[in-house]
DNA sequence: TTTATAAAAGACATCAGTGTCTTTTATGGG
DNA sequence: CCCATAAAAGACACTGATGTCTTTTATAAA
């Protein structure tokens, strides 16, 4: 598994409220989380930390819940990497070779560095709106089943 | 971290046997684990699981150790990752979509199966022998720093 | 202002990967 | 055969990611 659950859910928490938030209100995590059959308590603080970053926005109480703001699409799928993550995984070299970099290159640095590199565009220049964009009729589908 | 330290532990020791092994005689793990920096009764699981492989030898008691026979070097790395990660690094979406597959595929299925195919084949086609040849007069620092 | 509601926060449990130590097993040399 | 040696095996601890539950905080509606 190159990323994390916590990266899985949250992005599916948000293509999910993309797809199903009625003009102007909230999605409540109860059904984010029983839709997309993941962990109810655990979804909260993934949830928790989107919204610290201002990525997605939330409301307590009554009619509460999480919406979109006027970021939320424009973000890039490696922001929300960084977020849920810890740690960069792009950073260590694959081989566990502590010392290795363009001087010092562990025996598959070149081309690992070039396959790191093409992910790392890749999730750069892939916004959570790109992602959105690509649905077809059953995109609901495949991420509540997921 | 795209791989285990399990990994990156057993190419090291793999390599640097093969680098410093005088003809006949064997390594032992206090010395890999020494010049390696690596937890020593940790490897010693992780060398075990290559010896039971068979891609590796081994031998109890006095001047026994740890040497190469005559797959090691023909062992391609996917292998050893197989072995010394539980699970499949290469199966699962990147997305974390469950169900994840060229007919119901993640917004990002079809490159990312690009990328992972490049993956898989590098580490399918590269044997240690091939890291091996790949050495420079430095090869064995490079190893023993990490 | 009170109340119901829903997220936030905090405490704790579980699990896999990693790391440490001790005991057991196998083997070469005397 | 006995002994020293080195890997194998087993027990246990630690850590981070994940998962569960309870308590606290904020807010909309009446």
């Amino acid at each position: 598994m190159i990323f994390s659950k916590s990266f899985g859910y949250a992005l599916r928490s948000v293509l999910y409220i993309a797809l199903t938030a009625e003009e102007g209100k909230r999605v409540q995590i109860d059904e984010i989380a029983k839709k997309l059959n993941v962990p109810r308590y655990f979804l909260g603080k993934v949830m928790n930390k989107i919204v610290k970053e201002k990525i997605l926005d939330s409301t307590k109480g009554p009619y509460g819940g999480f919406q979109l703001n006027d970021k939320t699409l424009a973000t890039p799928l490696l922001r929300l990497i960084h977020i849920t993550e810890g740690t960069d995984q792009f950073k260590n070299c694959v081989l566990s070779f502590r010392k290795c970099n363009a001087k010092r290159p562990c025996p598959l640095h070149h081309q690992l560095e070039a396959y790191k590199n093409q992910l790392l565009q890749l999730f750069s220049e892939t916004t959570i709106g790109d992602v959105l964009k690509k649905n077809d009729p059953n995109f609901i589908n495949s991420i509540a089943i997921s």
